[in-house]
DNA sequence: AACATCGCCTTTTTT
DNA sequence: AGGCGATGTT
């Protein structure tokens, strides 16, 4: 609301300063060491630009740069550039640079931000505009996420009849979510796909949205949809915001699906000046409804438009570059750039083969032990911190996470389970919803029962009723079947005190005057919600407690609950905090954007990578997103980057053999260095490369490149050379590992630190850790304070 | 209403 | 294998 005139305001105080200094003839400091190429992405300021950023060319250096120079030039004020990025952390960073190039100058960057993050605040001013005449949104709307929004399709489908196993939620949430990506209203929907989700997918699509309105709700689909929508039907909306928006810059332009390319050029239609950035090599998003066509007809859609290609790479070396252009030139339809770089040549790719998933893990555990050590190459003594994994499905990272413990290597998960999804914090956030807005049914639905108060199916189903006949929310429907009588017994009882409490709650709410902290921890205690975990003994609960206490914590940066909700369900980041050293295991998709200097590529199999489902699904086009994947892999890499594949694989249980991957061999061979692999019988890579070339499906030639190169040839001589293996006894490492524990030993846990044994029960340890008493399997821990009994493959017969 | 068991399905992920 | 959800059992 206050938002505009806040920001006119802002903008009348700074515009003398600004333009002060941009009379000011002297050059501008900030663009400095910029390449000619950045400089004039930077400096073409006027109508429309596509900035083509390959990978590590210095983007968001010129997206940066090109903002500072917007203001300092005085071209325009703060609040009339808008800037949008995809993620939370590229807004952040972008913030964060701006504000560093303009030496704090600049206040803040009200219109930097995400789709989603810009959409609210453009949609809680014209909320009213969505909807018909008997029912509208409100300015307040509440925000679902996927969870919600899974849960109200259910109630939706079940009302319907439709048995939910045949035709799951979630398969009609992914349907919405398509048809809103691109921009559909239920009455937009081509009568072609009319037949989804059994007919009946048009007509619960249209019902959802009208239960959306009931709850005053959206979900994340609509905040871009609605703006569209809006701009499309109010052009005098939709011109007061075109105006507004000078200068529009957008990061990842090749990642947009076709509403955020709507929303875009409605609002650039105005003053014609935007600049997407994007890399069409780096288009990995299809399958959630990003359109690497926007980026491939910018041209068309906005004539005269100048392209200015980045294509000189900061980060990898000239071999990782190589390998992958080689790799991607395999793809159609590019719009084609040539990075290079200045860099030393550095090493090749490495390539090596495994036996299994297992040896995979074990060989690149030690690998980066190696590296950490620093008894390895040129490579040097390397922090954790520079080595990264990246997969391309994350069941594959419990070979890493498994094998890591064991070892006592330190690691973390990239964009594993994020902080606001976990149960714990869903609960509270649902308790604070409705203590905020009484009115929020999925809240209250969520928390009725939890802690248990009695209160199963059939008693929410009478209040549902009383609430249904009365048209009030649930919570005063539970009040007016209390009332009624409608309830008795325990559940009767347990309802009542909540109903209480939330009612109480909420005057504390909306009194300014309360803290905020206090209240929600009010909430949690007074409901019995953290007493629930206290009482809980699963090994989990202690983390759960202490997450609500970081919870409670982050509170602290807000003013009012409200607010707090707000950011929450845009901003579902888990708070970061500074690790010691660790090697980061994470997928190849929350890799975009990050480097590492060494890089581990491990999976890469035909049906793994590229993925069957990609190719199955989207033929051709999923298979060249999956090359796309692939590249942005390998360009993560600095100074060194290794593929790997396994010819044994457990997939759902099962074990599969695979073939390596297609894009091995359309790597280009001057570029790889075929590494001999730690054979499982003293290195006997022959046989264990059996399994790749006697499918039928995948005859040697289709692998002549890998197999034919000097690499491979020396690796099978070498094979052939060693003596026949030596049956010897096996070690056996897991079978009864507790037999190598005595009572009172030491021992080191990577969760739990260094701890003495106080008990055994088969493979099962019961041991003093610092932080309380642990019951751990054997195989997580070893020895303290004596290095691991590290099994070299050799030691392991076969 | 709370707990146990069976059967199903399984990529990638942000907001 | 394993996690989840929908059943069946106490």
């Amino acid at each position: 609301m206050s938002q505009f005139d806040d920001h006119d305001a802002f903008e009348a105080a700074s515009r003398p300063s600004l333009s002060q200094r941009a009379m000011a003839p002297r050059p501008s400091p900030y663009l400095d060491g910029l390449n000619p190429a950045q400089r004039l992405a930077v400096e073409t300021l006027d109508g429309p630009v596509l900035l083509l950023a390959g990978a590590g060319t210095g983007k968001t250096r010129a997206l940066t740069t090109r903002i500072a120079h917007l203001l300092m030039q005085g071209r325009a004020t703060p609040g009339r550039i808008l800037a949008v990025t995809f993620t939370n952390k590229a807004a952040r960073e972008m913030k964060d640079r701006v504000a560093r190039l303009l030496g704090e100058t600049v206040e803040g960057m009200p219109w930097l931000g995400t789709f989603h993050s810009i959409s609210v605040k453009i949609l809680r001013r014209h909320a009213e505009l969505v909807g018909d005449g008997t029912l509208h949104l409100k300015p307040g709307f509440t925000i679902l996420d996927t969870d919600d929004q899974i849960r109200l399709l259910k109630q939706l489908i079940s009302a319907e009849n439709i048995d939910e196993k045949r035709w799951p939620a979630r398969q009609l949430a992914g349907l919405i979510d398509g048809w809103k990506n691109r921009a559909m209203t239920p009455a937009r929907v081509p009568a072609g796909e009319s037949h989804a989700y059994d007919g009946r997918g048009v007509a619960l699509y249209a019902a959802y949205q009208r239960r959306l309105l009931e709850l005053n709700a959206v979900d994340f689909g609509d905040l871009l949809l609605h703006c569209v929508m809006i701009f499309q039907a109010h052009p005098d909306v939709l011109a007061q915001w075109q105006e507004r928006f000078r200068y529009i810059l957008v990061d990842e332009y090749q990642d947009t699906n076709v509403a955020q390319y709507l929303w875009l050029r409605l609002l650039a239609q105005g003053h014609r000046n935007i600049c997407c950035v994007g890399d069409d090599d780096q288009s990995i998003y299809g399958w959630r409804g990003a359109e690497v066509g926007n980026i491939l007809r910018f041209e068309g859609d906005f004539p005269g438009a100048q392209v200015i290609r980045l294509e000189q790479n900061y980060r990898s070396t000239p071999h990782i570059l190589a390998a992958a252009s080689g790799l991607i030139a395999a793809n159609k339809g590019r719009l084609g750039k040539e990075l290079w770089t200045e860099a030393e040549e550095g090493e090749k790719i490495r390539l090596i083969g495994h036996w299994d998933s297992e040896a995979e893990a074990r060989w690149i555990g030690e690998e980066i032990e190696a590296f950490h050590g620093g008894h390895r190459h040129s490579i040097g003594q390397r922090s954790l911190n520079d080595i990264a994994i990246l997969v391309r499905a994350s069941h594959q990272m419990r070979a890493f996470e498994d094998r890591f413990m064991t070892i006592g290597l330190p690691y973390r998960v990239i964009g594993g389970p994020r902080f606001y999804e976990r149960q714990e914090i869903r609960d509270a956030m649902a308790y604070f919803r409705l203590a905020v807005s009484p009115t929020d049914d999925l809240a209250f639905e969520r928390i009725v029962n939890t802690p248990r108060r009695g209160l199963g199916p059939k008693a929410l189903q009478t209040i549902q009723r009383e609430s249904r006949d009365r048209g009030l929310s649930l919570l005063q429907g539970a009040a007016a079947a209390l009332a009624a009588g409608a309830l008795s017994g325990k559940g009767a009882a347990g309802l009542r005190q909540l109903v209480e409490q939330m009612g109480r709650f909420h005057a504390d709410a909306l009194d300014s005057r309360a803290s905020h902290t206090d209240l929600a921890e009010r909430i949690l205690d007074e409901t019995g919600y953290t007493e629930m975990w206290q009482n809980e003994k699963s090994p989990d609960a202690p983390g759960r407690l202490d997450n609500l206490k970081e919870l409670v914590k982050a509170l602290e940066e807000f003013d009012n609950l409200q607010g707090f909700l707000e950011h929450v369900a845009l901003v579902m980041d888990t708070p970061e905090g500074e690790q010691a050293e660790e090697v980061s295991i994470m997928t190849l998709h929350a890799a975009k954007g990050l480097e590492y200097p060494i890089v581990f590529l491990p999976g890469w199999e035909d049906g793994l990578f590229p993925s069957q489902r990609s190719m199955d699904e989207s033929g051709l086009k999923g298979l060249e997103e999956e090359r796309r994947l692939a590249y942005v892999g390998l360009t993560r890499a600095e100074e060194l980057a290794t593929i790997s594949f396994a010819g044994n694989r457990r997939l759902y249980g099962q074990w599969q053999s695979s073939l390596p991957s297609r894009f091995i061999d359309e790597l280009p061979e001057d570029h790889v260095e075929v590494l001999t692999p730690p054979g499982l019988y003293n290195g006997g890579f022959g046989a264990a490369a059996q399994p790749f070339a006697q499918s039928s499906m995948h005859d040697r030639a289709s692998h002549a490149d890998v197999y034919n190169s000097p690499g491979w040839k020396r690796m099978q001589d070498r094979a052939a050379a060693r003596p026949a293996p030596v049956h010897r006894a096996p070690i056996i490492i897991d079978a009864e590992p507790a037999a190598r524990f005595a009572v009172g030993d030491r021992v080191f846990h990577q969760k739990f630190g260094t701890g003495s044994i106080m008990g055994i029960a088969e493979d099962t340890l019961t041991i003093q850790f610092p932080a309380g008493f642990k019951t751990v399997k054997a195989n997580y821990v070893q020895p303290a304070a004596t290095a691991a009994p590290d099994v070299t493959p050799d030691d392991v017969p076969f």
